[in-house]
DNA sequence: AACATTTGCGTAATCGTTTACTATTTGTGG
DNA sequence: CCACAAATAGTAAACGATTACGCAAATGTT
């Protein structure tokens, strides 16, 4: 394809295309007339240069590669908004692949990063990837995981206080009065789940309330219909629970939903707590008390890190290979609306 | 930084660079042994092709980028996800910008997509680039404009019947026997939306309903504040309506919380319908009768005009110059439900 | 046996930039 | 007037892959 080069433009230009370069990168001084001349073509000519060949030589491509589940989940999209925001504004390009949940997908995903030489990598994982985690970190390649926990592995993390947030939802039901509080649970394979669970489970102890096994129960869904469910099957189990907290904000809804179908008023029968602060939250009736994860604050942090990251590789290449990684854990804040009390 | 290249694996190989890259490639025959060796000098020193190095030479970097204003709008960010997910399967990523709904942010977008030397764009514009358009088609990279329309313009474009979507809807409303039905409007400022406000009168002057511009309103706002306050509005200047058409679902379901505020019920005393699909309408009490688009629908045709672009242009580079734009429309789905009777 | 063809692989040009090195001109102090 | 520095811009190597071309050995043909 007879696209336009900066041999072009120099012949255009009548200069070199060592001063082209530097007129666009203004990397070194170019006299006026020169300059005048130079841009002039550049216009004249429509020439945009090719970004993916200068990385060839300074190693640098410029792109960020995020890796996440799904980028409609709501708080992932905004997280992957946020980042990609940020770094448009520092001149960096957003490369984004879904996981849909699944390992090998995501170990493709990876790979693809690696080649499509992404200065850095954002990841939201599925699996537990330690020792690939560590390959992508010998190539010089810094890997911040977000909103997951790799124990024992050297690698910058920033995560949400799941165990906090949960503890403390969990916590102000009890002080308002509520001692047969019911969970509604998901799969614990992931750390987050089980930290998030067993915040739950320690705000009881610290009451003094006995956990009762029976009125933790696990939803068959991430969804609505869900939460339905799981409502109905927990009120059979045991009609005397006064309040329920689930994992995720909704499934609580679906769950204000099944109370509700079985003529329970909310919240004056049954409070029902949430969890991720998302929209829905607020326009449900009643709306729903839930835990909200900031997610300004993830995008800030994360950012943070990459960008000191990125800094210290630009000084020296090394640096990732010998860092020292940092964790940090961000606190969410309890929204108490009306569907509790 | 000291990565691994194809030198550092015919080295060690004790073959050209040319038979690993045919061995990576299988662009030509090499007999068992070589490939073998080469195979366990890639494993052995972990080995990642440098993509955007070939891409110097094939013209191609295997990259389509996607311009949309926000991907943490639920249906563009199904639509990213969807697109994103085709295309990993074809060997393709994806470049991702939000625009925020802004110009400048869109055509600076626009050219880092070409300077990155996306294959393909995908774009959900705000503004009208008709220039810009024209100039990138001319540099033989193929444009898809989703879910908008330039008028005039010789671009593919697949979008959604947003005047067929509300025209059924106010017109199943007037089945219903609704005489007075309000519609809440935004700006009119892109095609689609006063394509979307036409339906909605047309469908009154088809059932010789005069249209009544007293009973449309526009909402200060796309969020859920809005359509509380602007069914206060509306109600307050005419009470006598019994239907309320609104262009979004959030704001819809605003709506019908303004109405239950001020002591209607829905949908006895009025009927309220959204626009859009969105979930938050499955989760609503009483579930919101809307307009369905089928994302799924639109990342398919979408994926296949892009396909279908990329092969012309991989036969003859300069096809983009001289085709033949599609306007592929796609219809949208009425989803009756509990909010309108 | 002589020549043609096929097989298998290496050499080196190439892609479009960046940048180290070099060259030319102009300026300055002794 | 010379030696040397500063200012300005050009030449060409380098980045890491792909691929056109060429060559040697093996095989086939008459």
């Amino acid at each position: 394809m007879g696209s336009i080069t900066i041999k072009d433009v120099a012949t255009d230009a009548g200069v070199s295309t060592a001063t082209v370069s530097h007129v666009i990168n203004r990397t070194r001084y170019v006299s006026q007339e020169m300059t005048d001349r130079v841009n002039s073509s550049i216009m004249k000519l429509k020439y945009y240069p090719n970004l993916l060949v200068g990385s060839l030589r300074s190693k640098k491509s410029n792109t960020i590669g995020i890796v996440i589940p799904s980028i409609s989940n709501e708080t992932f999209g905004a997280l992957a908004e946020g980042i990609q925001k940020t770094f448009f504004n520092l001149n960096y390009n957003i490369i984004l692949c879904n996981t849909s949940y699944d390992t090998e997908l995501e170990e493709k995903a990876l790979n693809t990063m690696i080649m499509k030489q992404a200065d850095a990598i954002i990841l939201i994982s599925v699996a537990d990837y330690s020792n690939k985690m560590k390959e992508i970190q010998e190539m010089g390649i810094p890997v911040i995981l977000v909103d997951r926990m790799y124990p024992g592995v050297s690698i910058d993390m920033v995560r949400i206080n799941n165990f906090k947030g949960e503890y403390d939802v969990v916590k102000y039901l009890i002080d308002r009065g509520h001692r047969r509080i019911g969970y509604v649970d998901r799969k614990l394979e992931q750390s987050h789940s089980r930290e998030q669970r067993n915040g739950y489970i320690e705000a009881l102890k610290d009451r003094d309330i006995p956990f009762d096994p029976k009125i933790v129960v696990r939803a068959e869904g991430h969804d609505f219909n869900a939460g339905v469910e799981v409502a109905k099957r927990l009120m059979k189990l045991a009609p005397d629970i006064t309040a329920v907290a689930a994992y995720y904000d909704i499934v609580a809804v679906g769950v204000m939903r099944g109370l509700m179908d079985l003529g329970y008023s909310i919240p004056d029968d049954i409070s029902v707590v949430g969890f991720d602060g998302m929209k829905v939250t607020e326009v449900t009736y009643p709306r729903l008390t839930t835990v909200l994860t900031p997610i300004d604050t993830m995008v800030e942090k994360v950012c943070e890190v990459v960008v000191k990251r990125l800094e210290e590789k630009s000084k020296d290449s090394e640096a990732i290979k010998s860092f020292e990684p940092v964790d940090i854990v961000i606190e969410s804040e309890l929204i108490v609306r009306e569907s509790s009390k």
